[in-house]
DNA sequence: CGAGGGTTTGAAGTGCATCAAATAGTGTGG
DNA sequence: CCACACTATTTGATGCACTTCAAACCCTCG
């Protein structure tokens, strides 16, 4: 898109999306820019491959603006989804355990900015830096209880539920008596993240609808009741209601 | 059970654990024995809940010797496994990062023995040594890994594929021709573990058996044609077989 | 032997997937 | 600005996988 932007407003973007990610949170000026020298903008268009599962990897990646699917799948073309991204976030960084190599394939949803950065440099700044390990434990823990509360909403609630339970997580974690929504990206993507097919995404939107007397008009939704809302989703969950992140 | 054990013993019994414990791999004998001091053994009967969801977090265990589930169980009493641990494995350890709960319920499935340190103290050790957050991310993106695939192969694999997986990973990572092998716990437990009814589990294992020859008698199962099994179970899986890790 | 938990089997129901087709929405070139 | 092409979404009809409820069976252990 903007890939003729002047040098400056590169630096700009890069530094503006450094300091904003949680990862660096602490690190000096100094070993900021020392991490800037390695880093690169990379624009990916929608539905550009940035890796497939299972590839080496040498870089991970940290998304300036946009949205990226975190996905694995079978040689039958089945995909399933694992997170889905956006500003702020980091991915791949992960593949600099285990055997090296990337743990899921990733896709820009649409056309996304991103910053790439060296493992390598990454392996550094952690050795260097104890921070920076706290920081990434701290995210990976984070990724963790997310991906524990995924693996128990697949188990115990039905497809309703689990719509209801993310739209909840896009309120933030104020409960508001009443509020007004839009989805952040299409009904098959948010479907596939959910973990069913559009079909069954469509219906058991308006299921959700006809139950707890939301109102839908494309991707804008407006909760008229969020109490009963939760009432309708939370009942089949471990946790109480305002479930904190809102990883979507 | 042996309670009653001379304290050399159980002295013996913590240093064999934690020198077996990969999150302490690299450290200094000094540096264990400090460990020690902190450390207490723990018994834990049949049935025994070590605690719960949401609990605030004093402590992280260690299996010595015996089964752990972790889990996350709703009002109206469903449970969503997340894990089963043995000897060697850590648990409550993502305590120590977020608001300080615990993530999931942990109980002992069988008679345990472990060992219990406080949090304080793994904050401790890792912030004097760094080389225990690279041993603690390097297990918390495995588990991530794991918990991706597992994710997956609950969209993606069947019921009977689930059953046929689970038992390759326990033959581990070489791939004999044939081989006999035994459920480390029970069928029930089983079943919960890769999210089925305990009747599912029966009627998924005895079309896994019909449909790639295996042939079952009570918790040992022989596998006279790994390959078939493979075919049959992989097939819907993103990973090409020997899928490492066989944290049960 | 008998009690109790684990496991299997049967019959019926439910939820989601699949296949197929209609409809709505969006961007394009004329 | 409109018609077309293409994609996203919805709707309908049907099938299959897993669950549910109920009962039998099995096995171990006191």
């Amino acid at each position: 898109m903007q890939s003729s932007a002047p040098v400056s407003v590169i630096h700009t973007d890069i530094t503006a999306t450094l300091s904003n990610c949680a990862l660096f949170r602490g690190l000096s000026d100094s070993q900021r820019t020392d991490l800037m020298q390695q880093a690169s903008i990379v624009h990916a268009a929608k539905g550009k491959t940035l890796y497939v599962h299972q590839e080496e990897a040498s870089s991970f990646y940290i998304v300036s603006q946009g949205w990226i699917k975190l996905f694995r799948e079978t040689l039958d073309g089945n995909e399933a989804v694992i997170d889905i991204l956006n500003d702020g976030h980091i991915f791949g960084e992960t593949s600099m355990f285990g055997n090296g190599s990337y743990s899921s394939s990733a896709q820009a949803v649409e056309d996304t900015t991103l910053i790439r950065l060296p493992i390598s440099s990454l392996r550094q700044i952690i050795e260097a830096e104890p921070k920076v390990a706290l920081n990434l434990l701290d995210s990976m823990s984070r990724f963790r209880q997310q991906q524990e509360r995924e693996l128990e909403h697949r188990s115990l609630q039905n497809a309703p539920q689990r719509i209801g339970c993310f739209l909840l997580r896009l309120c933030g974690t104020e409960m508001p008596d009443e509020v007004t929504l839009h989805l952040p990206y299409d009904k098959t993507l948010l479907a596939a993240r959910l973990g069913m097919k559009p079909e069954t995404f469509s219906r058991a939107l308006a299921k959700l609808r006809s139950e707890t007397g939301i109102s839908i008009n494309g991707a804008a939704i407006h909760i008229s009741n969020v109490r009963h809302l939760v009432e309708y989703s939370c009942s089949a969950c471990s946790q109480s209601f305002p479930c904190e992140d809102a990883g979507c």
